[in-house]
DNA sequence: GATGAATGAGTGTTCATTCAT
DNA sequence: AATGAATGAACACTCATTCAT
């Protein structure tokens, strides 16, 4: 979970959220929904609260505010995408190293692109929110995943492994951010899908392996 | 410039800069400030005003909505993002494409680096703006750029172009945002950039060039 | 009812009155208050608010927006006006021609008189208003009650009714106007519904009746 | 001239304009033209400067505030709807009272009706500001003339001159706002206009004249 | 517990008026 | 005299949050 994250990382204004229930993924589901179709700064409790078919009151029984409600969606969103991250890696695991990060781009890039608006809409919800600890839990769970599968590989040739695990992280999240950024789609988001596996794919093998 | 892009992509008014720039760099210097200091949520009209030195109406002499100021902002930013990368585009062209890569690289990334708080609180007002007329008009110039660099590369492998430069721009770009935000810092962040020149470089030699 | 007014005429949202009835009396007598001792241009929906001992947002759950409050004022004093001409038309049916006119006048004339400074006030308030529709619906409501009752007259000599309804409306409620911003008071405004009275008895026996 | 209203009855912030000229003419077309455009709610004195052609500075040398302007325009208008009818006044010196009536009825229908939307814009106009002196002075103008033309009546029973005089003055000014406020027009305001005559002629007629 | 009416501080924006040039 | 940039008080309206029912 990320929830568990380190306490000297959890935001001054770490909001709480009360329990799960069938009222908080409606309370979430509006959140997305509205944040999808008008964006961040249209976003008002009320709105959420009517669209997830509950009073403002009970919305604030679950989530003491505005910023807890949009921190939790952008943590359940994470957990989610970590799950299936460390799925892969544990997938992966003794396979040779270019195959492991081929399919870590897929995977990836999938759960991303599935929804290309919700993923959108959260990329932009989060901002101008205490989100360190929320963007920290997840570097953790999917560095600790991927350092672990790369440590695994049949061709595992001992460099640096910290070092790997962060450039390859940091360029293959960082990559996918831009694209959406840039509007990318169809043949041009496809091939430079496959380009990046190329890249990484060269990266770990510049030593000659 | 920038702000030739396509009118079609601009819904919102632009800011039009009369004269008596030295009121408008106060502004601008102003928002930037208080974006730094408060985030985006905190920046009001009245104090970006009080802070330049000038009063909210004059304000609204060169800006006629706070979106648009803050798009200015990051108007500015950009163009001058954008000047820096061409400058080196420029300045290496016939060298190897490896040393290319490697410029632009440091190029990108001393800049970023250089006022990172600065760095930070742009990248997260740009959300909820209507920006894509801004990054697509940086995106046109600094891949023209970039194109036109590598096509003089003195080990030109006539490999795709676009494709390439597609490729190495949002692997760059997307890859210094994540470092941002993971909050890489000192031996960290030298080394991702270490590494990131060294994926490139792995990346343009794949071909055994 | 006014508020049955065509639609089409109306292109400001009109309040939803849902309940607390109190509160939107408080609201209205605030805004007649304020209306008649500083004028529209003095009158903001703060001081509405504050006079009427409720906060400024909960009167923006009554009424959309400003106008809509002025509206609704305007429209309440309208139905009220409209509602004591149709019963003193009920009350002479049957009677002549000559006494139904000098009981319209008195009606009209001691409502408007009763509280002439709110009466002022109102007539000042309703301008710059999309007030057609306002007026449409009184102008319906009145001709038609009194159309009904000058067919019902003892002497009705079969002269075509919508032409002398209209006639007599138009002149009597215009001429009540006229005389309160011409500032008539006392003796001469009591001349004056006399003289109104004479003429509007001289126009309906000017066949010889 | 209007402005020679006794001081008494002049306003407290009783509008001075300085001189009259070509570019005060300019001011006035300029004003009135965009209250029959945007109504008065839209007036501010830059856009009534930027029509007029001048600067907002220059119309202040004019006219101290905006009320100032906006009083002026009226009483030009007012002036001029005062000499027409003193100059109708004068012709039918000496004629039967019913003729008089008829051709007073005339001259300020036509008027009124000549361009229906500026006086339209000038009765909303005149709202909210200090306007007794002005009403006062157009009365006091046309209480004399007419009152001086009945007088002169072939038929001059004898009867109460102010008393006549004011009925018939607040009749008539009073029917023909009621009826732009109706919206009368075509046949309808036409069949008005003669009704209002036979109305008149009938309560001269009274005593058997 | 659940509701949703009430709150009121806070914000973007306008525009009459001034005054240095 | 003429200009028009600068001023800043004022206002309509929003919305996160509370709390009586």
């Amino acid at each position: 979970m990320i929830s568990s994250a380190p306490q000297a990382l959890k935001p001054r204004k770490r909001p709480q959220q009360r329990r799960a229930s069938a009222t908080v993924d409606a309370i979430f589901e509006a959140t997305i929904q509205l944040l999808v179709k008008d964006g961040l700064s249209q976003l008002t409790t009320t709105r959420v609260a009517e669209r997830a078919g509950v009073s403002v009151g009970t919305m604030y029984q679950y989530f003491p505010h505005k910023q807890a409600l949009i921190y939790a969606v952008n943590e359940r969103y994470l957990d989610r995408l970590a799950e299936r991250v460390e799925a892969t890696c544990r997938e992966w695991q003794g396979n040779p190293a270019g195959d492991m990060v081929e399919a870590l781009i897929d995977t990836y890039w999938h759960t991303k692109t599935e929804k290309p608006d919700v993923t959108r809409a959260l990329y932009r919800s989060v901002v101008e929110m205490d989100n360190e600890a929320l963007i920290s839990a997840f570097a953790v769970r999917t560095d600790a995943a991927i350092t672990a599968m790369l440590a695994s590989a049949s061709d595992n040739d001992g460099s640096d492994a910290r070092s790997n695990t962060r450039t390859l992280v940091t360029v293959i999240f960082g990559a996918v951010r831009n694209s959406f950024e840039r509007g990318h789609s169809g043949e041009v988001a496809e091939d430079l899908r496959r380009q990046l596996v190329i890249m990484c794919r060269a990266y770990l093998d510049r030593h000659g392996r």
